[in-house]
DNA sequence: AATTCTTCCAACCGCCAAGTT
DNA sequence: AAACTTGGCGGTTGGAAGAAT
């Protein structure tokens, strides 16, 4: 049933690697090089799956590998990037020379989800999440303040829509999605906008190519539904902030905050935007 | 000292996207 | 265009090690 395995498990060692068989898959990707993975434990010699072969040399063998506890700097960062990109794990390592990702999954997992815990926004969360969304009071519902987390999920283009004046990024949205526009996206204006929060992540080509190649999709908003951890419809969000990541970049009017956690795939997006529109429609 | 509980992390799993045939 | 392969990713697990009883 499923999909089937990566390669025949039967007669593959399995479990912890022992010092031998480190050896051997440090000694032939010295001499091969990386990749090929499928083939490798074959032509190495090792009875090993490709798949393990793999995490194993990414994440202990691997020379540039840096050893030892995570300091202070390294778990600011951490807190930091994850609070703009969310569970991207191997972006996250990608900025911290020598660590794998799964080195801070597992330093994330069991430090830092500890002290993060509590926080309003989840507390918030979890207050509303078990509720049936038809027992949410109407006044609830007409809660745009009303702050909830979304799931991760990842979208294909990176959007940084601005307002100009009261024009609807929508339109623009529409635009760039048709192929008439480009995304709305000033690189100048949007470092301008943001630097306050930027300033600490050594804005350059590389951070920003970082940015757009991420799935970050940066809403600019101005009423939209959004789901919650469930995948259901939870209450309408309306705010005219822009957020970066879980990262509010301006403060809104109408304070209201609609966290996207990292990122809406577009046709979602789309999706709703037409529901709210109905939603609005129908007040 | 023995047992139970908790923490930590290496390794595994399934899914997905990109590349190839 | 469809099927298949491959590499990569994030979530989860299992067992070793340490702490608590």
């Amino acid at each position: 049933m499923g999909r089937s395995p990566c390669c025949a498990k039967v007669g593959l060692n399995r479990g912890p690697w022992s010092v031998h068989e480190d050896q051997i898959l440090t000694s032939y990707i010295k001499t091969h090089g990386e990749g090929k993975w499928r083939n490798l434990p074959q032509k190495a010699g090792l009875r090993r799956c490709g798949k393990s072969c793999r995490l194993r040399w990414l994440n202990y063998l691997r020379p540039d590998i840096k050893r030892g506890n995570i300091s202070k700097e390294e778990e600011e960062l951490i807190i930091r990037l994850h609070k703009l990109l969310g569970n991207r794990w191997s972006l996250i390592a990608g900025r911290l020379p020598g660590r794998t990702d799964n080195e801070i999954k597992n330093y994330w997992n069991t430090n830092m989800s500890k002290k993060l815990q509590g926080k309003k926004a989840q507390k918030q969360f979890n207050t509303t999440k078990d509720k049936n969304p038809e027992e949410v009071p109407q006044e609830k519902k007409l809660d745009r303040t009303h702050v909830f987390q979304t799931r991760a999920v990842r979208c294909t283009k990176v959007i940084l829509p601005f307002q100009e004046g009261n024009q609807m990024y929508t339109n623009n949205l529409e635009l760039a999605l048709d192929g008439k526009r480009s995304p709305p996206f000033s690189p100048q204006r949007f470092m301008d906008e943001s630097s306050n929060f930027l300033m600490d992540f050594e804005i350059g080509e590389l951070f920003m190519s970082d940015v757009l190649n991420s799935d970050v999709l940066q809403v600019h908003c101005d009423g939209i539904q959004a789901t919650d951890n469930e995948g259901e419809n939870n209450s309408s969000a309306c705010s005219d902030n822009l957020f970066l990541g879980n990262e509010m970049l301006q403060d809104s009017p109408n304070k209201a905050l609609f966290e996207s956690n990292g990122a809406l795939e577009l046709q979602k997006l789309c999706s709703f935007l037409d529901s709210e529109d109905e939603w609005i429609e129908s007040q």
